[in-house]
DNA sequence: AGAAAATGAATGATCATTCATTCATTAACA
DNA sequence: TGTTAATGAATGAATGATCATTCATTTTCT
């Protein structure tokens, strides 16, 4: 929960702290988009926002902080993302499951853009411990989930002999690999073909449950 | 095929075109992993090869072309540890499958500096066209060849109303994947559970083919 | 000696960051 | 209500550091 972000007054130009860093966050993700994160400057940033040179670090002191909330944001609104499609989801496992696949290529998670962010980071993170904790736990928390609901399918078909930890696995690393096709070749990938994958797969694991 | 390769002359104590230029691109993965790629300079490349700041310029003309050397060096490696694989596999199409599982989670695929140069690139793919075209066509050439594969077993089987150019996407999709957490979170998975992450899929898929 | 490879100081461009100043908004006061 | 002082958001020129590239010179090999 956030404690009441200060909204804007009525009448006011300058806005409020809380907007001045969503907006910059948000030209950060097109600027690692359009130009890549090595070419990402501070410059390009604030052009993008239409703001002047010294805004980010009157926001965030640095650029390094710049990046790393920027990192944060996508992060927060994927686990944000997969909760409501949790929350708005029947009761059954299936249908959470199969809730949680339209959110995985539902377009603001598999939007380029955002993508591009995701593995620009991942890109660096060998190097940079801060995004690799990020990227770590948001990997973690996911798994955690989706275990638990692979081990309720699988008690229930019941699958005897599948391990539900190796099959959540498994489908997130999918996820990830079909983020990938959409971002390098949106041309033979779609949003729509990376669900077919992902069905094979769910159809050839809990046959019970899903068909081709 | 190489047109020869000028091997380094006796005695000569200066290194050939050709091993120049590996050296520094191996250097440059090393840089790419410690350093990240939004930090690795031509200094810090040349020093990581012991060599002098004017090398790079030297052998590469630029820095952009040092870079796209060296994804076109990852991506030949690779498509030669999958062709060599296939070579060296027995004649069924289910041990040719398994031969491709233990080339992509070998040492030298999934070790971690190479892993760390595939997500630099790939994060900077969509604003770069020639880093994209090099991936996209990796990416192509491994689908094409594992979605024959796949015909192959599906026929086998038969494994009825299962499409071999989806299955193939999601294993290809799932290796990429799994080679994403052992990047992020090397704690947790390691080469030896991917292969089992990945064996879950062949034996759910193809049952008639791989057990748990 | 002549050719090729390698060096490293020099150059100019680009970058993140700073900070004195401007501007918009609110609060205080009469 | 109208005026003014105080606040803090925003600017953009200036600074110093870092970078890729060049090239005159040196080293190494034939």
């Amino acid at each position: 929960m956030v404690v009441s972000p200060p909204k804007t007054a009525p009448g006011r130009r300058t806005a409020s702290k809380a907007e001045r860093r969503l907006q910059l966050i948000k030209a950060t993700i097109r600027s690692i988009a359009k130009r890549g994160l090595s070419e990402t400057t501070m410059a390009a940033v604030a052009g993008e926002a239409r703001l002047s040179q010294g805004i980010i670090n009157l926001h965030f002191q640095s650029k390094e902080r710049l990046l790393i909330e920027t990192l944060r944001y996508v992060a927060d609104e994927y686990r944000a993302t997969w909760e409501k499609a949790l929350q708005g989801a029947g009761n059954s496992n299936a249908e959470r499951l199969e809730a949680l696949v339209y959110a995985d290529f539902s377009k603001p998670v598999c939007d380029r853009n955002k993508l591009s962010v995701w593995f620009a980071f991942w890109g660096e993170s060998k190097s940079r411990p801060t995004y690799r904790k990020i990227c770590a736990e948001r990997d973690r928390e996911y798994d955690e989930m989706l275990t638990d609901l692979c081990a309720g399918l699988i008690a229930e078909g019941p699958y005897p002999g599948v391990d539900p930890a190796l099959v959540a696995t498994g489908l997130a690393s999918m996820s990830e690999g079909l983020w990938l096709d959409l971002l390098v070749d949106p041309d033979s990938m779609s949003p729509e073909k990376a669900m077919r994958v992902y069905q094979v797969y769910l159809a050839g694991m809990f046959p019970k449950h899903f068909a081709y």
